[in-house]
DNA sequence: ATCAGTTTTTGAATTCAGTCACAAAACTTG
DNA sequence: CAAGTTTTGTGACTGAATTCAAAAACTGAT
């Protein structure tokens, strides 16, 4: 495995990096400098050229990188060449957003499975999927090859929740519930919590 | 200023460490020590007393931390014990996710302006607040004294709608639509974009 | 072909964050 | 009040991430 020793700082910021390579592409540039690529994001030249090179030689002196081929490796490093598919619990308004967000990044997540517990929204269908009871998480979880779940619930109900995915085998779970959820260690988790990104900027904003 | 001295990765902790310490509060504790918290949000102990011995000596040797005192004093340091009007663009799926959103922070962030360009909703009253049309951003925010806007629109309309809040005299943004977003030096920007969180949950989910 | 101008590559130097381990402090118990 | 226990606060250490700078490689022009 190669991989451990990509700095996990430098594969956080892949994922910046990628979105700003493919607005680039799309303006028809074939290749972009460090420092054109630092200006689009605020950072350092120097910093992007040493996340670069931790896997491989892309860039060609005197030119710069060229942005498809890039765009595929970062794509690569992040699996995100392989197709996904997720389950999303919970069908409110977050979880109505993100059925209709639009940029998956190009198709690579999907949508497969989709619960709630409210009767009146269970059997409808939703994005052409069906809406399944929350007490079938684990069960149909485990039937199908979704590693990845979504919870968009109220906090009371993310852990149970929670517990549910994990029983039905998945390995990584993003929680917009701003609790902490305790699971084992083969699985996971992101928290997505707006508050606290509220308060990281009002830190700064004083003056 | 002496903030100038804590570690970036200690602020973006404290947070964590709030959201910790008020349900520790309900539950009724009124102390809590450095290695009951790490267990909490599974780190090591001496991380939090670092932490906290960055701005003052809180705890009592042989006992922990006050609940209570703690909490005031990070939410001074966050800025939290001030009150925040926001400005919210964009009334679709992620913007009523907002609006909705139960836990703010004991409510020192409120929404004061809301923006649409739907005609549909444009006049109609959202949690008690009138939509207005998204032409008089920077006017009704110049007239406020709000310093945080909320983009939640979709992708072409972000930068125009960060423009607009820039002119209005905001000085931080919380942006939901995945596009990098370019503003003068005093403004901040916070990007929040779920498929950049995928894209790092892919990258540790392979085998 | 050579030179001037760019821009990557890469190891070294620096800065920053995290861990460790222990002295000092406060509380508890007999 | 003294001995024992707990837990903080912190300086020294270790390790990670970032920046720096020298060397190498490419382009285009003369």
């Amino acid at each position: 495995m190669k991989k451990a020793e990509i700095p996990k700082e430098t594969v956080n910021r892949l994922p910046l990096y990628l979105r700003c390579l493919n607005r680039i592409l799309l303006r028809g540039h074939k290749t972009i400098s460090s420092s054109e690529l630092a200006n689009l994001v605020s950072m350092g030249p120097a910093k992007i050229r040493k996340d670069l090179s931790y896997f491989g030689k892309f860039g060609t002196r005197g030119v710069g990188y060229e942005v498809k081929p890039l765009i595929a490796r970062i794509r690569e490093i992040l699996n995100l060449d392989k197709n996904w598919t997720l389950a999303l619990v919970g069908v409110g308004n977050v979880g109505s957003a993100l059925l209709s967000y639009p940029g998956f990044n190009r198709g690579c997540f999907k949508f497969e499975l989709i619960f709630d517990d409210d009767p009146e929204i269970i059997g409808k269908e939703i994005s052409g999927k069906k809406v399944h009871d929350s007490s079938e998480i684990s069960d149909l979880v485990k039937k199908s090859s979704i590693k990845i779940g979504i919870i968009a619930v109220p906090n009371e109900k993310a852990y149970d929740v929670a517990d549910q995915l994990v029983r039905g085998g998945i390995s990584g779970i993003i929680n917009f519930a701003p609790v902490y959820l305790d699971t084992p260690d083969g699985v996971k988790v992101y928290q997505i919590d707006l508050s606290t990104e509220l308060s990281s900027l009002t830190y700064h904003l004083v003056s």
